[in-house]
DNA sequence: TCCCTGGGTAAGGGTAATCACTTAGT
DNA sequence: CACTAAGTGATTACCCTTACCCAGGG
C-alpha cells in the first residue's frame, strides 16, 4: 500500500493491494486492508497506522449506498508485529452483498490524526460508549436524544475492538500488560483508559468496564468448583455473610463467581428430577405471584428467587429452569415439538428478515405457537438447530440462516454439515490519482463447486490446522524449531481465500500454530475450478503467521486428484500436494471437524484462557493435528522461505527445491522454477523469495508452476521436518 | 452543600455448555 | 436383550443489566 501525505497531514493512499469490507451486527463496515509494505506508507517513518480517519470520499463512485454520505473510519493496527491493520468506519446506511458485489469501486482518502487518540474526541465517538450512564435518567435521555447502544452477549468483533483498542492504549504508552493497568493503577493514572479503549462500541462504559475487569481478572474462569472448595464456601459465607468479595478473595475466585456459585448452593434444596408435588407446588407459587390463574402461560415478570423461596426445595435456577423449560407448557396444555417445528423455526426467524440474532424477538415469535414452551426455551431450540452446524460460530448470521433454510426446503438433515459464506476481495492495484485510491470489492464466483455441490448453494469452508515451519536460507534442512510448514488442503476446484485478519493460536508445539478461518473476509487468493488449479495471491498478510486459508465447498474435493497448477505470487512458498489417504488413516473426521475446527479457534476467549486447542495438540501436533482433512481431501503443503535468502530466484528454487526433496521428501527430478516429480508420489513447488509474503505484484507469468497430484505418503516426511 | 464524575458492589435475570438420564432404533 | 445414538431434562459456570452506593473534586 503506498501513501503519499499533503502539507495538511492528509495521508492518501495510492493503491492498495485488497480490502476486505466485512459487516458487524451494528451495522459498523469493517474494512481489512493488509499493510504488508508499510515501509512504503509514506516518506515518513513517524507515519503511524494508528487511528487514521479513512472517509468513502464519493458517494456515487463508492456505490456503498445512494443514502450515504460519508464514512467515517478509524484504522487499527492488530499488533505491532502485525503490518496489517483494521479499520472500523461506522456507515449510516447498511451494505448489502450486492453493493459489495463484483465492480464496486470504493474510493477511500486517509486523514491521518496526529495524536493517536483524537479520534476518540471526534464527533463519530458514540455518547454511549463513553457514558458511565448508571442511571434510568441517563438512560432515558439518551434514548430520547435518539440513541441506541447494544445489549446483550459481546460479539466476537466487539471483542476483537476491544482487545485491539486496549492493545492500543497500552503500546502508546509503553505498557507491557494491560493488568497493570486495570488492577494496579489508581483511577487518576487510568484516568482516560475505559473511555479510550470503549471507543468504537456502542455499549455502556460500564458495560466495557465490566467486560475487561472479567476478561483479565484471572479468578475468573476457574472452572467447575471442587467438593473441597464448595465445602470452603459454605464455612467462608457463614463467617462472612455477602462479602463476596472478600470470600472470592480467600477462595481464589471472583467475587461474582462465588455470589453465583452460592445462590446456587440451598441447604434445602433437593435436585434430580421433580415430584409432582413440586411441580404443584411451583405452578401454585408461579401463579400466585404473578397474580395469573392456572393454564395460563407465564413467562416473564417472575421473581424466581421470592418463587424459590416459596417453593422451598428449589434454587431460584431450578424453578426458572423447571418452568420455562417445562411446566408453564405442560400446565399451558402445550404440544408436543416436532420437525415441522423445526423448519417453521428456521422459516419464521428468516421471515423476521434481521441481521443479527440478537433482534429477534423471541416473545413475539413464540406468541400462539402452542409447541413453543416458553421464549427463551424456544431461543434455546434455535441454539440447538444452530450449532448442529459446526462452524455456526464463524458464519454470519444471515448465511448461516439461509443455509439452514436451504437444507431445510431440501429437507436434507442439518446435523454435521458445514455452511460457507463465500465472500472475498479482489484487489485492484491500480494506481488511481492521488489523492485517492481505488479499491475493488469483489465476490469470489460461486463457480462450478456450487453446480456440483449437492447442498446447492451452500459453500462449505474447511478450516485448517497448519503448521509452520521456519527454513533458514542457510540450512535448507527442515529443523523443527526453524521451519515452518502451511498445510493446506485443497482439490482441482477449489476456492480459497488468504485472510489478513485472523487468529493465531499456538498448538503447543514450538512453530506450530492453528489459523482461523474467517468467514466472510479474505484476501484473493483463489483456486479456480478446473482441473487446473490456480492459486492467485493477489495480496497476503506481512508473514507466514498470517496466513489464513479458507477452502470451500470439500466435496469437490474429494474427487479431485488430477494434476494442478499453482500460480502462486508468493516466491517463498514451498507448495506440495499430499494425499490424503496417508492424512485421514492417522485421524479421519468428519465433516464437523473439519468445519469447526478446534474449538480455541473460535474467537478469543480472553486472555487469561488459554486456547482449548493447545491441550490436545501440544506435542503430536505435525502428526494428529494437521490431519483434519476430509476423507479425499488432498493437501497442499506450502513452506515459506525465510527472508533472508540472498539467493537469486532461479537458484534459491533449485537449490531449496533439491533440499527439500533431498532431505525431507527423499525425492528428485526437480527443476528449476517448475518443481516437479513424484516425490513419495508427490509433487513440489518451490518458489524463493526475499519475503515472506505474497505480493500482487509479484505475480508473474513464471511463476505459474505446474504441480501433479501426490500420490505417496508426506505425512512421516511431515512429521520428520517438524519434529 | 450540592452536584457531577468515576468507580464500585450486590442482586438477580439470563445464556451456553455440559452432564445425566431416558428413549428409540437396530 | 444388548448396545448405541439421539433426545431431553437438570445443572452450573459464566455473562449481563439494573439499582444503588460512595469518594473525590469543582
Amino acid at each position: 500500500m503506498n501513501t503519499a501525505e499533503d502539507e495538511s497531514g492528509t495521508v492518501t493512499l495510492e493503491a492498495v493491494n485488497s480490502v476486505t469490507l466485512t459487516q458487524d451486527t451494528d451495522g459498523n463496515i469493517i474494512l481489512h486492508c493488509p499493510h504488508n509494505e508499510s515501509e512504503e506508507l509514506g516518506s515518513d517513518e513517524s507515519l503511524e497506522p494508528v487511528h487514521k480517519r479513512l472517509c468513502l470520499s464519493s458517494e456515487e463512485e463508492l456505490h456503498v449506498s445512494d443514502s450515504s454520505p460519508r464514512i467515517s473510519v478509524v484504522t487499527l493496527p492488530i499488533s505491532e508485529n502485525d503490518e496489517s491493520f483494521e479499520v472500523t468506519m461506522t456507515a449510516t446506511t447498511e451494505l448489502t452483498e450486492n453493493e459489495m458485489s463484483e465492480g464496486a469501486v470504493a474510493q477511500i482518502q486517509i486523514l491521518q490524526n496526529d495524536e493517536s487518540h483524537a479520534a476518540q474526541k471526534t464527533e463519530e465517538v458514540s455518547p454511549v460508549s463513553q457514558a458511565w450512564f448508571t442511571t434510568k435518567e441517563d438512560k432515558v435521555t439518551l434514548v430520547k436524544k435518539g440513541h441506541k447502544w447494544k445489549q446483550g452477549m459481546w460479539s466476537k468483533e466487539e471483542i476483537d475492538i476491544l482487545m485491539s483498542n486496549i492493545d492500543q492504549y497500552i503500546k502508546s504508552r509503553g505498557i507491557q500488560d494491560p493488568t497493570e493497568i486495570i488492577f494496579e493503577m489508581s483511577k487518576d493514572e487510568r484516568k482516560d483508559f475505559y473511555r479510550s479503549i470503549a471507543w468504537g462500541l456502542n455499549r455502556p462504559l460500564f458495560a466495557v468496564y465490566r467486560r475487561v475487569l472479567r476478561m483479565y481478572d484471572n479468578r475468573n474462569h476457574v472452572g467447575k468448583y471442587t467438593p473441597e472448595e464448595i465445602e470452603k464456601l459454605k464455612e467462608l459465607r457463614e463467617k462472612h455473610g455477602n462479602d463476596w468479595a472478600t470470600i472470592g478473595a480467600a477462595l481464589g475466585r471472583s467475587a461474582s463467581s462465588v455470589k453465583d456459585r452460592c445462590r446456587l448452593m440451598k441447604d434445602t434444596c433437593n435436585t434430580g428430577k421433580w415430584t409432582e408435588e413440586e411441580e404443584r407446588r411451583l405452578a401454585e407459587v408461579v401463579h400466585e405471584l404473578t397474580g395469573t390463574e392456572p393454564g395460563h402461560a407465564v413467562t416473564q415478570g417472575v421473581s424466581w428467587a421470592s418463587v424459590a423461596e416459596l417453593v422451598g426445595t428449589r434454587s431460584e435456577k431450578q424453578c426458572r429452569s423447571k418452568w420455562l423449560n417445562y411446566l408453564n407448557w405442560k400446565q399451558s396444555g402445550g404440544t408436543e415439538w416436532t420437525k415441522e417445528d423445526d423448519i417453521n423455526l428456521i422459516n419464521r426467524i428468516a421471515e423476521l428478515e434481521v441481521n443479527d440474532e440478537n433482534e429477534i424477538n423471541w416473545d413475539i415469535l413464540a406468541g400462539g405457537w402452542s409447541s413453543v414452551r416458553s421464549p427463551q426455551w424456544l431461543r434455546s431450540k434455535w441454539w440447538t438447530i444452530k450449532r448442529q452446524v459446526s462452524n455456526h460460530k464463524e458464519l454470519p448470521f444471515t448465511v448461516l440462516l439461509k443455509g439452514l433454510q436451504e437444507l431445510a426446503e431440501n429437507q436434507l438433515p442439518y446435523s454435521k454439515v458445514v455452511v460457507g459464506s463465500p465472500r472475498t476481495g479482489t484487489a485492484s492495484p491500480s494506481s488511481a490519482p492521488v489523492p485517492q485510491v481505488q479499491i475493488r470489492v469483489a465476490r469470489l464466483e460461486e463457480s462450478a463447486s456450487t453446480a456440483s455441490n449437492p447442498m446447492g448453494a451452500l459453500q462449505i469452508p474447511v478450516q485448517i490446522p497448519v503448521q509452520i515451519t521456519h527454513v533458514s536460507a542457510t540450512d535448507t534442512s527442515f529443523a523443527a524449531n526453524e521451519s515452518e510448514t502451511i498445510t493446506l488442503n485443497t482439490g482441482a476446484v477449489q476456492t480459497f481465500e488468504i485472510l489478513p485478519s485472523f487468529h493465531l493460536q499456538p498448538t503447543g508445539t514450538p512453530g506450530t500454530y492453528y489459523i482461523q478461518t474467517g468467514s466472510n473476509q479474505g484476501l484473493p487468493l483463489t483456486v479456480s475450478a478446473s482441473p487446473t488449479v490456480t492459486l492467485t495471491a493477489a495480496a497476503s498478510p506481512s508473514s507466514p503467521e498470517q496466513i489464513i486459508v479458507h477452502g470451500l465447498s470439500p466435496d469437490n474435493l474429494l474427487a479431485s486428484t488430477e494434476n494442478v497448477t499453482m500460480q502462486m505470487s508468493h516466491p517463498g512458498v514451498i507448495i506440495q500436494t499430499v494425499s490424503s489417504e496417508d492424512l485421514v488413516s492417522s485421524a479421519p473426521l468428519g465433516q464437523t471437524e473439519l468445519g469447526a475446527g478446534p474449538p480455541a479457534l473460535v474467537g478469543s476467549e480472553g486472555p487469561d484462557k488459554e486456547p482449548v486447542a493447545t491441550e490436545s495438540s501440544s506435542t503430536q501436533a505435525t502428526e494428529t493435528e494437521q490431519l483434519q482433512f476430509s476423507e479425499g481431501v488432498k493437501c497442499l503443503q506450502a513452506t515459506t522461505v525465510s527472508e533472508t535468502a540472498p539467493l537469486a530466484d532461479a537458484e534459491a528454487q533449485e537449490q531449496l527445491a533439491e533440499s527439500f526433496t533431498t532431505e525431507t521428501l527423499d525425492s528428485s527430478n526437480m527443476e528449476t522454477q517448475v518443481v516437479e516429480g513424484s516425490i513419495g508420489g508427490g509433487t513440489v513447488l518451490i518458489v524463493p523469495s526475499p519475503n515472506s509474503f505474497i505480493q500482487t505484484r509479484d505475480i508473474v507469468g513464471d511463476a505459474v508452476l505446474p504441480l501433479t497430484t501426490l500420490t505417496g505418503p508426506i505425512l512421516e516426511n511431515q512429521g520428520e521436518s517438524s519434529d
